[in-house]
DNA sequence: GCATATTTGTCCGTATGTATA
DNA sequence: CTATACATACGGACAAATATG
């Protein structure tokens, strides 16, 4: 289980950190690194991190790698028990139901707060969309993925509160976990960029019960879906 | 500067001590600590959290102490600037707004989510009510601000999402660093006991669009109340 | 059930880079 | 500009807890 740590490759540029929360430099690229392996699949769920193992590969301190499991930790992608260590989440169903309801709350009470606003700029979902778009055209399927993490962000933005987009990452960081689940296929993927560009109409005609009706909708079949998925593997 | 933390107390041995329920780790049991302080008024915002001075004063390392301070960053009572240190937040009155916008977003859902269920389990409400009432009869104002932290916590657990009431928690450890602001009297607690009060009998007669728009305008006129405490104490 | 090896939790010393008086 | 204080990061150490044979 080692070599795969081993594969992990260094150079990896960082996304915009626009949020304030101003890291220390190498356990937040840490964190970035293990964010990736473990939504890859690269660390299944239930794998320990040892610190020991990944100190030695990823060339870093045990007292900066523990820095770094605790950003996981406080992201949901890992927990931490007590003088075992760090392992990557273990999802339940329970989890999948909880993270659904969350979020159809949150993008909910967004789109409502930005009905009261007079104007509402939907660029950010409309370029959103535009990635979704040409990734699946491209088939890249984990690009498709992303694009959908960033229309569901921008509409978390829609409330324009800093708390309630920090909450939206953080629920929306934690729905990577779910990315080992989806069927990477063209069939999988293109139902939800249809979704999402009606969802942008209703919003640009001013029809926000509509578009949160659109989204209420497509969450429940998101998550209808995922739970199928994870039936299907984890087995009866 | 250096004095306020030469007045910690130790209520509780830091080491050496084996509680069976001990599941928090040294890290957390500093947070804890440090958290009072900061919520008590003992570092007033602003103020740099010195890795040497409080970790000779705690008799904790400076690894176990970052741990500590990356914990408090994450429930924003702390902010961390690379290569400068932690400082105790500072808050302005965009955040005092954003802070009620999100309380009023994720309550409101939380309870719109309460009215899709036949059976409203209340106690946790009442309980946090009868506290609140007991802490004012017996003067104890800061009692009062617990109660009424734990009343808001019982509403958004309404929701019965795990992840809401993390959320809720996060926001509600926040509002914390405004109990400076609030004037400890009488005149000035008891109309929320009132509001909460109401908000219950409400819920209690399964009228949760009348308990809705109850908590809507509690929390405006609470976030009227503090901003205006905000403005007296910044002046203009 | 026990002895041993591994791993975590915590502390210390130190070198380097960064910010500030 | 220099000096100082501090944060960042590393590596080593040891006890306690856990996992392993």
């Amino acid at each position: 289980m080692g070599d795969a740590v081993s594969t992990m490759d260094f150079a990896e540029p960082l996304r915009g950190e626009k949020h304030l929360l101003a890291r220390s430099g190498t356990a937040e690229r840490v964190a970035t690194i293990l964010r990736r392996q473990i939504t890859e699949g690269v660390f299944p769920p239930g794998t320990r991190l040892s610190e020991p193992a990944i100190g030695a590969a990823l060339g870093v301190s045990r007292n900066t790698l523990r820095e770094a499991f605790q950003l996981l930790a406080h992201e949901r992608l890992a927990v931490h028990e007590l003088n075992r260590g760090v392992f990557v989440r273990e999802l339940t169903a329970a989890d999948i139901r909880d993270l659904y309801q969350a979020r159809r709350m949150i993008e909910g009470a967004a789109i409502r707060q930005a009905a009261e606003r007079e104007h509402v700029d939907t660029s950010a979902l409309a370029l959103a969309v535009a990635d979704g778009r040409s990734a699946a055209e491209a088939e890249q399927w984990r690009a498709v993925g992303t694009a959908s993490m960033h229309f569901h962000q921008a509409v978390a933005d829609l409330a324009g509160s800093e708390r309630i987009s920090a909450t939206a990452r953080q629920v929306l960081a934690e729905t990577r976990l779910f990315f080992v689940l989806a069927e990477h296929t063209r069939a999988f993927f293109e139902p939800y960029i249809k979704r999402h560009q009606r969802i942008v109409s209703h919003l640009d005609r001013g029809r926000f019960d509509l578009a949160e009706r659109a989204l209420e909708a497509y969450l429940r079949a998101a998550e209808k879906q995922l739970l199928a998925a994870y039936e299907r593997r984890a087995g009866p």
